[in-house]
This record gives C-alpha cells, structure tokens and sequence, in this order.
DNA sequence: TTAACTGTTACGCAGCGTAAAAGTGA
DNA sequence: TTCACTTTTACGCTGCGTAACAGTTA
C-alpha cells in the first residue's frame, strides 16, 4: 500500500503521515522506486496514532509510553474502544497526564464562565 | 521603566514582552541608547494581555478585537474582574470563541473519562 | 505525452525559551 | 575594568499545511 491509499483509508494527510515517520511511529518499507510500502496493519496503527494524539500525549510520549515494545505488552494497538490494563511504568505518566488535563478543563471552565458573563453584560445593556 | 523592570512587574519575561511588541500589542517609547521606555500603563496592559491569551485569544486576536481601538469604547485594559459589554461587532466572535472552549472542554472531558477507565482497569488487574 | 502520484527540502504558524554577539550604564 | 542590562538576529519546539522542484507510473 503506498502513502495516498493510506492516507485515503485513514482520512489522515500524506504530510502526516511522512511526519509520524519522521517521529518514528511509523517504519514502511521502500519499493525498488523508493515509494513508501505500508503493509495493512498500519491502518489500525495509524489510528492508533490520532488516538492518543486527541489524548494529548505527544508524538514522542505515544513513542516513549504507548509504543514501549521493550515493555512486551500488547498496548497497542489500541483505538479506545478495548481497555487494557498498563503496565506500573506508565501508571504514573497516566496520572500526570490526567491531573494536566484537569488542570486545562480548569482553565477553560474559567475562560467559559468569564465569556458567558460578559456575553449576558451585553444582553442586558442591549435590553436596558 | 526599562523592559527588565517592566518584566519583573509583571512576572513576564522579557523575550514575552518583545514578542508583544512585535505583535503590536505594546508600542514603548525609545530612549536615545535605543532602549525601550514603558510607562506605567504599561503594566496593566501587559497583565490584560496575558489575561486575554489565557482566554484563548491568539495576539491579533487580541489586537483586533480586543484594542479595538476603532470601536471607540473602553475595553482595554481588562483584567477580568471588571465585567463590561462588548460592542455588537464582538458578540459573534465571542460566541464562536464560547463554541471552540466548549468543544476543547468536551475533547477533554473524553480524553479523562478514558485515562480514568485505564487506570481503574490496571488496578482491578494488580488487585485481582 | 500527459496526469496523477511519489520523493525530498524547506518555509510558515503561535508563543515563547534560549543562545550568540555586541553595545550601554553605573 | 567589570557586571548587569540592553540591543538585534536567529534557531528550536509541536503537528502539521503548503509550496517547489523532480522523478515514477499508468
């Protein structure tokens, strides 16, 4: 499978997908042309990818962390539909992720209450 | 007042306070060594700045919409404790800016909803 | 030949951190 | 002189978008 067929298949960009390569996520083969091969378990792998990405973990972190083939676990794949277990090196990196991304729905709970305030100030000018 | 000054009294960082000015939100005199010259409104726009990107504004959002100059009507500086009407012209891009927040907080929320499955998963399974 | 695909290289964005080389002021 | 502060210039980071220029393939 070449680059724009597993662009197709995944709804991802080329320019994506060379840049998960260039981050090591991903490792095709090379025809005699030098075209990229992918075989079809870098759909799921791919997939895999933007997952963790909308997770918030960096391409590095999902290298370090989530692709951790040294720890010999099947983490991934993984597309956020089958729940396994982590291994104990990543408990803690989870928790850190966790308490980083309630601090950031912290932030934005502000940002919306101050917006909604502001927006109901103009309503009442506006009605006055 | 010096940018070192301005920076420590403000507890942002020189290189922030360049960057601004580069971005035209501040505009400091020059001194005739050529160094920059703040005076003290400087501090409270500098503080309605970091603010207003804590809102999620990108820098020429903030010039656009927020200086708006144009509009003729003080909202500028703004701290967030002092609620004021918008002007008409804003209330649109406000809304959508609520609609942006909103979905982040939603993608968030999913995102910890799955970390918490993952951990809770692991620690049935190093209970068990 | 042409059109569609592929390749590499590289600049742009946002909000800075950081370093380099050089002038200024007490 | 030295030390702290200032200046400008510029590269790095993240996850790509978007060329540009060139070879490949049907």
């Amino acid at each position: 499978m070449n680059i724009g067929e597993l662009a197709r298949r995944t709804g991802v960009s080329v320019r994506s997908l060379r840049y998960y390569e260039e981050k090591q996520l991903l490792t095709p083969q090379r025809g005699e042309n030098g075209y990229r091969s992918y075989d079809p378990s870098a759909i799921e792998r791919v997939r895999a990818i933007q997952f963790y990405l909308g997770l918030g973990l960096s391409t590095s972190e999902i290298l370090d962390v989530v692709l951790c083939s040294e720890h010999d676990h099947e983490t991934f794949p993984c597309d956020g539909t089958t729940n396994q277990a982590i291994c104990p090196e990543e408990v803690g990196f989870y928790q850190d992720k966790l308490a980083e991304i309630e601090a950031q729905i912290a932030s934005l709970e502000k940002a919306r209450t101050y917006i909604k305030q502001r927006l109901d100030q103009t309503r009442k000018v506006a009605s006055v």
